[in-house]
DNA sequence: GTCTATATCGGGATAGAC
DNA sequence: GTCTATCCCGATATAGAC
């Protein structure tokens, strides 16, 4: 089932990851990943030391791959949008590319145990971080409207990360569509302005 | 442990919102379930036929709430802008309200058995159309801008369902507060434009 | 490096007394 | 309506042969 230019180690991650990511980490029987990878349940004893690490295994990779590339983008631009648009976009792209890792991520977080747990939400903390620098450097500027900087960064990542669960590759919309509408959402959001009254007007209470 | 007022029923589902929230569905133990309840895990039994049930009681009786809600807001509201606060509006105060309960449908869907499945997907079905369906009025009356409305919708109920895994009762923002932020973003979004240029610029594609 | 066989445990669920 | 005792199964993980 497996191609076979890849190691056992491989073969094995890969099936925990269609596993975990399909039917939840805990839902998943160890046996079933042997057999998914073509060997017996023993045997990945040989690979891994727990089903744990597997999980381990598969978090930290993506999430140190989402936090690196994010990284570069803050040192790359430095004009708010520019941010703004690239981190929607590595978000994104890498939340489609890698659909069942980062699905993973985003559901299993509970299941991780002790040191690790604390680990992984270290890293996912810092992401956090540097997404909301680009909030608040961007209110400072006047670029962004001023609003609360960590609801906003929940409300952004939440929307890029969601799309692992809809998006379906070769379906109707291309990954840069996607990136396009999100992006378009974001900066603009929903209503469109007629006519172009007094700017101050959207700094008032929104209810009447 | 549990308030005198309830009836076991009520307290050993109120227990299981709780270890269902924490750990996840299949992470919670029966027996713990039951200590929470003040109970022997066999007692469960004479309430519910199953572990199973607790879960669908949870999930069907909130989204049936959900639903029926929304429904209301439809028939209620005819204007776009209203229609859309008031949608907001009801996910996130439902969503705080019932923290737990509505975290656990948003992440134990998987742990749905056959019918059950079938049955809560379709209730969440309904309400995305609901979502949809004033979207898409929206657009046709040249209130929202033009965007694909399941996308939209998507992230619009992505945005607001999250607020469920942060917002902390007592805490810093109150629900309305995070009511209005949420509106103005999706309304609104970030970027703030200090001139008004052609506003057909908005149409164009991001990307230059 | 993979196998078979098995240890060990904890889970949901049932039987039947009170 | 709740209890104690127990069934039965499937889970992760280990031992040791090949």
């Amino acid at each position: 089932m497996q191609p076979e230019g890849r190691s056992m180690r491989e073969n094995i991650l890969a099936a925990a990851v269609q596993l975990f990511s399909e039917y939840g980490y805990h839902a998943a029987p160890l046996r079933d990943i042997a057999r998914l990878a073509g060997i017996q349940a023993a045997s990945i004893y040989h690979h891994y030391p727990s089903k744990q690490a597997l999980l381990v295994e598969i978090m930290e990779k993506h999430m140190q791959q989402l936090n690196s590339k994010l990284e570069r983008i803050l040192h790359e631009y430095h004009d708010p949008l520019d941010r703004l648009r690239e981190a929607i976009a590595n978000h994104i792209r890498l939340h489609t590319s890698n659909k069942a890792e980062f699905f993973i991520i985003d559901t299993e977080l509970r299941a991780l145990e002790g040191e690790h747990r604390t680990r992984i939400i270290a890293m996912r903390d810092t992401y956090d971080a540097m997404i909301q620098e680009i909030l608040r450097d961007g209110m400072e500027r006047g670029v962004f409207h001023p609003s609360d900087v960590k609801v906003t960064s929940y409300a952004i990542i939440a929307l890029c990360t969601q799309v692992s669960s809809w998006f379906r590759p070769g379906g109707r919309l291309s990954v840069q569509q996607v990136i396009d509408i999100y992006y378009q959402m974001v900066s603009q959001g929903l209503v469109r302005v007629p006519e172009h009254k007094d700017e101050q007007k959207r700094e008032e209470s929104v209810r009447t």
